[in-house]
DNA sequence: AAAAAAAAGGGTGTTTTCACGGTTTTTTTT
DNA sequence: AAAAAAAACCGTGAAAACACCCTTTTTTTT
């Protein structure tokens, strides 16, 4: 039998879905409740805590993501299921990066429910078009504006670039790639000049957006 | 009739999926180079471009990220489906960061290539489940190492390092919160000291690891 | 109501970053 | 071989970032 957790602001939905998921075959709903601070108080008198939750994003006091950060750091068994209206790239991306496994939209088909729970027990994770899409966009560079003034890093601006992207100061960068920091300066001037940025931050953001520095 | 070009250092290879290629119906290859470079010469005298270009990322003189980024910046029109033995998340981000539409592996079968162009032809582009999981590991931070000493902003702390992730100086951050500078360094110094940093791109690196600033 | 904790503000000085001016050496192009 | 371009290097000074130690106000806890 897998256990769930309904974490939802609406009363109504919320017992729409607990009588629903209540009818599939090895799912219980064993917790219901209306934001994760709620959440937070009913699981430390649940054990063991449940096998899965289903998360709204919008809700009062303590919201999606921030339950889903909570319940990833202390429930890290539990799986989460983004179930929600917000359908956008930001929040898919955010929510699976706070470790949900899943993201589902409300307006999907009970099947669909049914599946992406089964998925999770099976798989471990469930896969849908939404996510899918959201990911490719996200690591995805805005095609135009780096590909018409065609920017070409060239000679050693990459290898600078990444370090740029660390707690090095200048000085150890110079250090590490053998090069006086004066010519340092210069790649950092060059690459300002090119990018039309004036921080390191801002260089760091770039290599990131560009995939020329991977987190 | 969909045109393509195939870029792979390895003769034979190239030649026995040109022989394939052109078994497909509507689909014929018009360019087999064996680098980037020389297809940068082929193209200039190839008009119209190909509709679809075939890149392995492991080849000498200019490889296949250097082939993509060229081909994005000189030919946007131009479908790009990388098709390599790379099988890790480094290399199927980068090139999909780059522009590349579709990612197949050279031990896939011949019905998956084919599905590969037809999908970029009709669909633009070609998911699998390969480019899934590399995706969703990539977006996905890692969950240990940030959970274990629970770690909270409180306060505006996370309104702050959100702008420490842009070319603000704290100056102008503390304008924009309506706080004194000096408040501002206070967050910047409590910050260092939880997380174990030393510098303003530390900060912006962390907040985007842990989903706070979304690029 | 008192104590503790957190948030906001502050001073001073060092180091780093950035802007702006340049030169020399190597590589590429003509 | 000469000209052009790129890569490496350099000095100076102002601005920003960082370190360290401190006070006042507000909020939370006891």
């Amino acid at each position: 039998m897998t256990t769930i957790a309904l974490i939802d602001d609406h009363a109504l939905i919320r017992n729409a879905l607990k009588e629903l998921i209540n009818r599939f075959a090895d799912f219980k709903v064993i917790i219901d409740v209306a934001n994760g601070q709620e959440l937070v108080e009913v699981l430390q008198q649940t054990v063991p805590p449940p096998n899965i939750a289903l998360i709204d994003i919008n809700m009062p006091i303590m919201d999606g993501f921030a339950t889903a950060a909570y319940l990833r750091a202390h429930y890290p068994s539990t799986k989460m299921l983004a179930l929600t209206v917000n359908n956008d790239d930001e929040s898919v991306i955010k929510m699976l990066g706070l470790g949900a496994v899943g993201y589902l939209l409300k307006d999907a088909e009970t099947d669909d429910l049914q599946a992406a729970l089964v998925a999770l027990v099976t798989d471990g994770y469930y896969h849908n078009e939404l996510i899918h899409n959201s990911l490719l966009r996200a690591v995805k560079p805005v095609p135009a504006r780096f590909s018409s003034p065609v920017f070409v890093l060239q000679g050693r601006e990459e290898e600078f670039l990444k370090l740029a992207c660390t707690e090095l100061t200048y000085k150890e960068i110079a250090d590490q790639m053998c090069l006086s920091p004066r010519t340092v300066d210069g790649y950092r001037d060059a690459l300002f000049e090119k990018l039309g940025l004036r921080s390191r931050v801002g260089l760091a953001l770039f290599a990131i957006k560009n995939g020329i520095f991977r987190i």
